[in-house]
DNA sequence: TATGAATGAGTCTTCATTCAT
DNA sequence: TATGAATGAAGACTCATTCAT
């Protein structure tokens, strides 16, 4: 099966390469580094992709697609408002926490340069996310559960908080495991955006 | 006057060097295009400086104590909770829209290594900041006015949500100028932050 | 054949950088010079040595080799102490005045310091030419027909008097071919060796 | 008293390079090296000496100059042709142990191309010292009690032997003292130089 | 004379990518 | 498809030397 030899060859190299831009930068990553690690060579490396960039790429939009599908599943099927938010959060705490190394290389890479001039592919991935996330609150928005805000805020007053707060742990400035902050900000999150209309303790 | 006239040179040199990351990265940026900008000699620039990622450090430390210096000036001498998280959120978002450029270098330096590295310097004026942010907005909580929360959480609390605002916009994500969003994410803030006892409108 | 092909563009560059460091020392000899000489590319020249120190250093291991190969089988199957000592000095000087640019070359490489950093590997050649030049003399100093003196006396004075000769010709200090002292040499080494026992005219 | 000043400062210059030239070579030492370790000014030194050369030049010719003022001392007013000979190995053994760093410049400056370039102010003094020892060896030659030799050779077999016993000791290839083997080189070279009509104990 | 900032030509070296086998 | 030697443009950086103060 010729196939799943490549891919895992595939996958080796991508593992090798994650592990060497996280350690010293995609800039400062040689080819020769990801080779050796990877154990594979030159040439195999530019069969399977055409370049160092197209490899940080790949592993960007896997990485990102990975998150993206995790924080759907998570908030899939919620009853209540509340219990959606707070899914969420949870989500974004918890993947961080789990694998740190492919979240901070998301987190470096989300604002480089390299992934916004081959973004096109990348670009509808995150439109498609932000879509089927709303989608999750747009109920609950309509029913007055969740106040009425321009569409793009609600991303940024749940998912921001434990985004800033991922990082702060990621570069190390705050020891606490980030998924000890699940309670407090999904509180947060529900005050800051649950409808005039609920009671307290929301609607569940 | 010696000293004067190596200090312009300095600045020269970091005025150009500033234009060039903004304008195709640090990564990309030759010496030689800083040369040529700041009509310095390579030998001058070396002299001021020990290598390229130094002047990129430089600039970015200064870059954020400017932010650090803007964000504590707004902060200042606050009557309210309410008014005290809205100018910090509003200047985070006025100073992400007036400056963008220099907004996205900070952000893009903020979490690459080039940084982690040659941190020690950084990471007290970054930890300065939040001893001195974290000063403004005690009163408040003890006064019970903000609620009780591991000290870290305000700032992501606060921060966050305007952050994650600004990212989107300075990615291109998002068009509306960050400053509209001042408001809505100001009162939510607040909603997430305020005391029990507090009264729906704040204490002002 | 990889290999032969390999070892061919090795030698090139070797060929050429011995010519540049005969023609202007190691010093002066730019990688640009090995290059164009050896119309291998840069890269290459690189992908073969790491540095162009380390061509140096090839060379003089390799010039150091061919020296000992030379002088050990010109020392073989010697009879008599005196014919060997005769030999040792003629090979010393005869091999200065064949090859008077490469004997220069390790003989400014010999006291230079880079040989003395990397040397680990060259020590070895020398002691183990030490050790089979002492094993040839052994057995006439066991037999009395060569005075007993520290080891490391023999080679002072048998190549000590020869190598001085030949340096002060390398330099141009002194005109006369170097061969022509084979004779006086090997006459005055003999006598400042031979047994007390041995006749005048040695063993012969 | 300027001139004592100068002179003062030209000799901390000089100690400076020499102690930078031992460790890494010429070729290595930058003038800022020489600069911090002597703290002169680079100006102050571009005024004493011309360039980086010169230093190196002017550490060669006066490390000569008192060699062969030492080695000539040594040799002066010897009664016999043996403890003239003594006298000068024993010299040369003696002045390599006390100041292992200027000979171990002096040994690798003496075959540099540095020195061939700017030689013509040192090659006088070389032909003098030669001349000198050669005018104190000249009547032991014509009385018959040192054998008849080209010229140049009396050097050679003299001073050949301890230079090369000195060099190695020097590249720390042998640990004895080298004034240790003042007696037997001394021995050795006498006998292979005393006229046939001399006894074997000399003619002392 | 002293100073040390400025100069800039010159080098080494790197490394993404190609291509013959 | 795999391999890894070869390529060579591109860049960072060095350092002897100059010169304004």
């Amino acid at each position: 099966m010729r196939r799943a030899a490549t891919e895992q060859r595939r996958r080796e190299i991508l593992d090798a390469a994650l592990k060497c831009f996280l350690t010293h930068g995609v800039r400062d990553t040689t080819l020769e580094e990801i080779r050796e690690l990877s154990s594979a060579s030159t040439g195999s490396i530019y069969h399977q992709f055409g370049s160092k960039d197209e490899i940080a790429f790949a592993l960007f939009v896997e990485g990102m697609r990975d998150y993206h599908d995790r924080v759907l599943a998570a908030a899939a099927g919620k009853r209540t408002a509340r219990t959606l938010i707070r899914a969420i959060i949870a989500a974004h705490l918890r993947i961080t926490a789990e694998e740190p190394e492919l979240s901070l290389y998301l987190t470096q890479m989300g604002t480089a340069d390299e992934v916004g001039e081959i973004a096109a592919e990348y670009r509808e991935a995150g439109d498609s996310f932000a879509r089927d996330l709303y989608a999750a609150l747009k109920p609950f928005i309509d029913a007055g559960e969740i106040v009425a805000l321009p569409q793009e805020l609600y991303f940024s007053l749940i998912i921001g908080p434990a985004a800033h707060r991922c990082r702060s742990w990621l570069r190390g400035r705050s020891a606490a495991d980030p998924r000890t902050a699940a309670e407090p900000l999904a509180e947060a999150a529900w005050r800051s955006l649950r409808g005039l209309g609920t009671t307290d303790r929301g609607s569940d």
